[in-house]
DNA sequence: TGCGGCTGATGGTCAAGACCACTTGCCTGC
DNA sequence: GCAGGCAAGTGGTCTTGACCATCAGCCGCA
């Protein structure tokens, strides 16, 4: 009946969840599960289905025979963001951007598999020494189909974010990725970019990006100085939530 | 009353549905949720939650109207998991383990602190190079406190699990932990070790793993080699349209 | 021959209820 | 006063049954 997006039950739920926990504090226990599926109308099944996904991500940790509480926020799933920016801001840093080139090129096999494109076809090849605090962080090389952004210019590239410029100007949303992470060690050219010594330890990363329909929007590889940036991965056991921190401050 | 382990019925429905994808190809599709249900014998709710668990973890895709697929064997999510043979057994690799050395030592200022004890205290510092399909994948340096383990020697290590070994013999579980990454390359005995040449680029993990009640468990150091091992990570565009969706359905 | 709609099968969502396992705190009996 | 047991409340699991949304292929009509 509703042709714009199905929005479930379950969604809702959630939405209305969430409100809640931000009322909250954490440590602070939401209703029963059977209390709230009877104030928000819905079966305890639609409920713990709103009520698991939040505890996946995090929200939440349940405590069986008492409970379930608002946790901490998570800082866990670094690999899930996109946007240098954006990370660097997580990290507590300043991003900057300066723009070394940008190209009309051919693809060539390697950009046109990653792209799903033809080697003869064009693409813009931006290159871009990414700042953080001021001091060179990563070195970008990116590579977009110039039919998806015709008329783009250097200009357009200073000063904005890049997924920003992407989605206003053009209208282009990227909906997915795939990111591999390699160890390896700078070159002559990438040393001198980032001002480390030759051959120190660097991250590669190869980045693609699609839309929600599936159509391939850029290829990024980015050179990442290994003595200023690491990657920090929370773990948690399968169906464990970490109750840790819970349990020590109900101690206290 | 029941004190065996609990084993329930969704975890029996989750292996034989493993089993299931084991026999079958990758894009072949499972029988239907209706079907599998009668003929395992649980509810479909129930069939459906081992489904939504394996969908999660990527073993199966499903298309509404259509059926519920094996997918690509998928490697993302690499940071979610501890164990070396996991994660080698998803990469479809067959994991090996050889134990180079097992001494008690004084855990010296920069394990304490990771474990969280006093540098004066002992710990088991051993050293594993971890094979996968017969040939070098990493080495990993693992030190944990001898209060945890006293009666650990090199024989237990052996064809068994690490984490299994603490679970059942010293009734450690591991609830939670904290894995750092970082870029660098090898040195010579590392190089020897792993059979790789001097220098070459690899990744350094550095792992601290804790128990449900907070007390420090391990401190693993692990050196992979960068020309086997890479990690891949799935970005998905956070899942925030429910808000704008919801408004939009509310005003309709 | 082509195409459009129909139909059956599939996954997606939801309800109401039941019982189990665990936690917590009260409260009784010692 | 204290310890143990008991009971209420919580999350965990599972069932039966129902309807919706989507897909794919069949079949009839043009």
């Amino acid at each position: 009946m509703l042709f714009y997006g199905v929005v479930t039950k379950q969604d809702q739920i959630r939405a209305r969840v969430i409100a809640l926990i931000r009322e909250l504090g954490v440590g602070q226990a939401i209703p029963s599960e059977r209390r709230l599926s009877t104030e928000l109308g819905v079966s305890r099944l639609t409920l713990r289905a709103a009520l698991d996904e939040l505890v996946r991500e995090g929200y939440l940790v349940r405590r069986h025979g008492s409970g379930t509480f608002v946790s901490e926020p998570k800082i866990a799933q670094q690999l899930t963001l996109t946007s240098f920016t954006e990370d660097m801001r997580r990290r507590g840093m300043v991003a900057d951007s300066r723009t070394i080139s940008l190209d009309n090129v051919h693809a060539g096999p390697q950009v046109a598999r990653a792209l799903n494109i033809s080697p003869a076809d064009r693409v813009f090849q931006i290159r871009r020494l990414r700042l953080a605090d001021g001091a060179p962080m990563a070195l970008e090389t990116l590579h977009v189909p110039v039919s998806l952004v015709p008329a783009l210019t250097a200009a357009q590239l200073e000063h904005a974010s890049w997924y920003e410029l992407l989605e206003d100007r053009y209208n282009v949303v990227i909906a997915s990725g795939l990111q591999t992470i390699e160890p390896t060690v700078t070159n002559e050219e990438e040393s001198e970019l980032l001002s480390v010594p030759l051959h120190s330890p660097a991250f590669l990363f190869e980045r693609t990006s699609q839309t929600p329909d599936g159509r391939m929007v850029e290829f990024v590889r980015s050179i990442y100085r290994g003595d200023r940036y690491r990657l920090v991965a929370e773990l948690s056991q399968r169906r464990e939530p970490s109750v840790t921190a819970l349990a020590a401050a109900e101690r206290a």
